[in-house]
RNA sequence: GGCGCGGUAGCCAAGUGGUAAGGCCAAGGUCUGCAAAACCUUUAUUCGUCGGUUCAAUUCCGACCCGCGCCUCCA
């Protein structure tokens, strides 16, 4: 089985592989940067990962390009509000967004292209656009005439045919000729900052970025193009009008979105100020890959509520397969090998491999190695796995981690060193020795007020840091 | 109103035309000096409601109810 992937344009599920050689060309909306992320755009960001992850075990090479939204309306009022530039303003919260985004082991795109390094580009394609007669000029700014690309709706599967034209203002006071229409280039405002080019003065509208910037580096048709579910409408339908008026060919062959964070029940965002951004979660003490966990375990067609009962079952879910992973690493098994269990794990890699190749179906990738992890935490305790099965073992912990890379604890800042944590132990051992029981509990609370946790088994202690 | 998604145990959630994965929580138990970890048992005769097709439906069809999203900036 193979990769299959639910199409936006299609609304089925298809078998996805790269239309050239070995490489997807994969093109995300990032964030738009006037604030800190919240964790409702970082699961569509931990979407784009678990993809890009499954999408390179599946044996392809990754060309990912993703933009940054680094000039529109609310980074200009921000900034004007500030007296800075909306360079020294959006810097801030590009670079949050890279800390946030590495704390929760995103991998990062190939390239990471900022809009404001692709103005004169932009500009190009309006001015192209133009010539081939898919736009007009009011009061100097520049639409789109969606009534020159009759494919409009296609990826929405809204019917604009009997959309009546007629003047009518948007938020920004521009005139249109049609209420679908949208602008590509906004003319120079007081107070705003501007960019002379070859379509005169003024700043991009916000489609034309993504369309020139996937374009540039991916070339006329890319394999996939990913957002959430709120750009299907207008965003990624006005690329695509701009792209294949632009070069006459299909824009994405994929469009893949990712379903909301919900909080009570309804979208997070920063409108309805029912938010949490990730400095947020972390201040109240969860590590950055609970959230992860949390994120990527409801597969991302299917909206997710977030709650914090959620997010302490996700940290508790992760110690499961943390001492399943430290049993399998520290355990002493005997020598030998029981086919059985290897072929148990194949049974676990197998399912894992499916679930994911089944539109990343990472709930039921995760039941695959749960399960799996039951029945091996049997066979040890039973005494009947050998030292022979710990590759077959490590084999099904590293494919999970691969997709979900929470094993690796987060760095305590402020933890014990390893050399003093040993030494306590070995204190403890000789009380033990003695029986001087109360004086061994005593050292463990001990370390345990220190954040760390002991472990008697048959094989001697064991040790592990809290997360 | 149009388009789209969803309603499965206390919570999260997978799934198939033949009788409900997995995770969390809860209770009891095994093991242990005590813990921890691990394991065992218990927890949906039932999958929003009502019809229909079928030998058989949670899974297919229809109607209805409820929730959410997009249709305006938005991951």
């Amino acid at each position: 089985m193979s990769l299959r992937l639910y199409n936006t344009l299609t609304l089925e599920v298809q078998p996805f592989a790269p239309e050239r050689d070995n490489t997807v060309r994969m093109y995300t909306c990032g964030p738009t940067v006037y604030d800190f992320a919240h964790i409702g755009n970082f699961r569509t960001f931990i979407f784009y990962d678990v993809l890009r992850r499954w999408i390179r075990a599946t044996g392809y090479q990754l060309d990912h390009v993703m933009n940054i939204t680094d000039v529109d309306d609310k980074i200009i009022r921000n900034a004007v509000a500030r007296r800075q530039s909306i360079g020294e303003y959006s810097a801030r919260f590009t670079t949050a967004f890279f800390e946030d985004s590495e704390s929760l082991r995103l991998e990062r795109p190939e390239r990471v292209t900022p809009a404001t390094g692709h103005i004169d580009e932009m500009a190009e394609a309006i001015r192209k656009l133009g010539e081939q007669g898919y736009t007009y000029e009011s009061d100097g700014s520049i639409y789109f005439r969606i009534a020159k690309f009759p494919e409009y709706g296609k990826l929405s599967h809204m019917d604009f045919s009997g959309t009546r034209p007629g003047a009518r203002v948007d938020n920004d006071n521009y005139e249109k000729d049609d209420a679908r229409d949208f602008v590509l280039w906004k003319a120079a405002k007081e107070n705003e900052p501007y960019w002379d080019t070859v379509v005169g003065r003024g700043r991009p509208g916000w489609h034309i970025e993504c369309s020139v910037m996937a374009i540039r580096y991916l070339g006329d048709t890319l394999d996939l193009h990913a957002g959430g579910v709120d750009l299907i409408f207008p965003h990624h339908e006005n690329e695509i009008a701009q792209s294949e008026c632009l070069t006459h060919h299909l824009f994405s062959r994929f469009w893949v979105h990712s379903e909301f964070l919900l909080v009570d029940g309804q979208k997070m965002s920063k409108s309805l100020g029912n938010f949490y951004t990730l400095r947020d979660i972390l201040s109240k003490g969860y590590a950055p890959e609970t959230v992860r966990y949390l994120l990527a375990q409801v597969p991302y067609r299917k909206a997710l509520n977030f709650t914090f009962d959620g997010l302490k079952s996700a940290a508790t879910a992760i110690d499961r397969v943390r001492n399943f992973d430290l049993r399998v690493k520290t355990g002493k098994f005997e020598e030998g090998s029981n086919p059985d269990l290897d072929a148990r794990a194949q049974v676990a890699t197998g399912g894992f491999r499916a679930a994911m190749d089944d539109d990343l179906n990472t709930a039921e990738a995760l039941g695959s190695v749960f399960e799996y992890i039951r029945d091996v935490n049997i066979a040890m305790d039973k005494d009947e796995f050998r030292a022979g099965n710990v590759a077959s073992a490590k084999a099904v912990l590293d494919l999970f981690d691969l997709v979900f890379d929470v094993l690796r604890p987060t760095a305590a800042t402020d933890g014990l060193p390893d050399e003093e944590v040993e030494a306590k132990i070995e204190e403890r051992r000789d009380a033990k020795k003695a029986r001087n029981f109360a004086g061994a509990d005593q050292i463990r609370v001990w370390l345990l007020d220190r954040g760390i946790i002991i472990e008697d088994t048959k094989d001697g202690v064991r040790w592990k840091r809290k997360p």
